[in-house]
DNA sequence: GCTTCGTTGTGAGGGAGTTCACAAGGTCTC
DNA sequence: GAGACCTTGTGAACTCCCTCACAACGAAGC
């Protein structure tokens, strides 16, 4: 299992079947083949079975994969066994969105400390979340040892932050500030620009828009 | 410039390097590098220069490329000459986010309709953008041509809402609810799922740490 | 037990996107 | 104008994923 790497999509959709699992499966069901979970998913079923063999999960010819060992073997890669913290930078509409989305939703990963700017939040707590000021970020993210972090502050903050961040220790970074981030070796980061989603999305539906005349 | 496909990633970037030309370039200067572009955007030069080649623009050895002509370029492939309409639909936080994201930002590309179930909201005027009930989504979309959509809404509700847009006419569809969805042939569409990405980075962050070591 | 059917696990192949690397071509200096 | 230097444009190589396709396997029926 060490040694092992694991494309980063796939870590992706492995948090997706984990989902599906828990949520989308008929109850009463022990087994799902890779077909229904493809079907759920949205990708083939090859690429389910892929997926899987990241996990060391084996399923049986003609019976399909146990839906507990499946479950076992996704949080075994994905979860951090002693819990793993994640912090949120900028607690504007965004920032709301992404606690109210994660607040109580899976134990083991959890945004345990916000930071803002604006002096009405630091001090509360929203949405189950302890808001603090940004001159606290190195000292709480030191102390609670959280080596992740969400960004969504406007552009103009966004690399400064980032570089706090890093120097508190922090070694992934997802990116919902509309800038492309500068991080060093060893930082996984990974943009999440609303603009180039749209735009894309736009020139898209126009172009198949276009074509179907 | 009919009948050449450009890459979705490469849409995306010339999106983000039109707002880097934009912005971020010192007022005075003519003339930009590859290297200068591919500096502010986190690429790599060769990957600019690649990318501007799907705009048909091109620069001098020695000199650069103009800037005037590249946000030229770059405008003529990803904007409608008539001006392109997007749909929202879902106005919680995420999508006030949005809508005060990009609000005055394009005035080709606008987000001119919202649409959602609280009878709050519907009626009223949010960020500039009239939220509509969704009962109405079919008539305004099909009124204002609208073939691109926004979907913020909370994951039981995604699939069917994405039906009604699709039968709607959309023909892009950037999908921020926690579920993947299914759409037929001829439809774009970008999966935005928060969850995904930060089991993803949260992985990534466990990884590259213990490997410090 | 033998055959049929349906599913898994995976080597090999394929395809898309990125980077390499270099020829071609400006610019500047002397 | 010759040489040094820097940048562009792009064929080729590379890399990363994904899909194909099929051997291996288990179950069920006869």
């Amino acid at each position: 299992m060490n040694g092992v790497t694991i494309a980063s999509r796939t870590i992706g959709r492995l948090s997706l079947y984990r989902r599906l699992l828990e949520s989308s499966i008929p109850g009463g069901r022990d087994t799902v083949f890779s077909h229904e979970l493809a079907g759920l998913a949205c990708v083939t079923p090859a690429q389910v079975r892929r997926d899987l063999m990241a996990t060391g999960c084996s399923g049986s010819p003609g019976k399909g994969y146990r839906i507990r060992d499946l479950i076992e073997g996704i949080s075994k890669v994905l979860d951090d066994p002693e819990g793993q913290s994640v912090a949120l930078v900028g607690v504007g509409n965004l920032g709301r969105a992404i606690l109210t989305y994660f607040s109580g939703r899976r134990r083991n990963l959890r945004i345990t400390a916000s930071f803002d700017v604006d002096p009405l939040k630091t001090g509360r707590v929203i949405n189950g979340c302890r808001c603090y000021s940004m001159s606290e970020l190195g000292d709480v993210l030191e102390r609670g040892r959280i080596k992740t972090a969400i960004l969504a502050v406007p552009a103009g903050k966004a690399q400064e932050t980032t570089d706090a961040l890093v120097a508190a220790g922090v070694r992934g970074i997802l990116n919902y500030a509309p800038v492309p981030l500068r991080v060093p070796d060893g930082v996984f980061l990974e943009e999440r620009d609303m603009t180039m989603s749209l735009e894309t999305v736009a020139f898209f539906a126009r172009k198949t828009a276009l074509e179907r005349k």
